[in-house]
DNA sequence: CCTTTGACTACGC
DNA sequence: CGCGTAGCCAAAG
């Protein structure tokens, strides 16, 4: 393993402790890497994180709750079936109660 | 090396 | 309240 890789490889790291049950934002994660005004990076290695089976991705969403990267799944609700599976209740597309399950890996990791 | 992109975010109209 | 623009940054082509 190559630390070089810090930038995703934090990525991944974080994502991977995303507890179960619970959603971060791209921009929570970037800022956690020091990285805040980086959200779109966040997102990119997520891209490449299809490529890992550890990283849940589909815990991660916008800041706003929205499944944006769930067109990056498949194409269809597989991302919000996977957060409705852990208790996460989601409406078009959109967290519900986001504040309730939101995990800020600034302070709680 | 320079240009494009990309799963974001904030602000403005 | 929806859409557009700008700012942001790093990787891929």
């Amino acid at each position: 393993m190559k630390e070089s890789d810090n930038f995703f490889e934090k990525v991944y790291k974080v994502a991977r402790k995303i507890p179960f049950g619970r959603v971060t934002s791209y921009g929570a994660i970037g800022a956690y890497l020091g990285a805040a005004k980086s959200a779109r990076m966040v997102g990119w290695a997520m891209n490449k994180a299809h490529n890992l089976d550890d990283v849940p991705a589909h815990r991660v969403v916008n800041k706003k709750g929205l499944l944006t990267g769930k067109h990056h799944f498949d194409g269809t609700n597989l991302m919000q079936q996977l957060l409705e599976n852990e208790g996460i209740v989601v409406i078009e597309n959109q967290i519900q109660d986001l504040e309730k399950v939101f995990w800020n890996p600034s302070e709680e990791l």
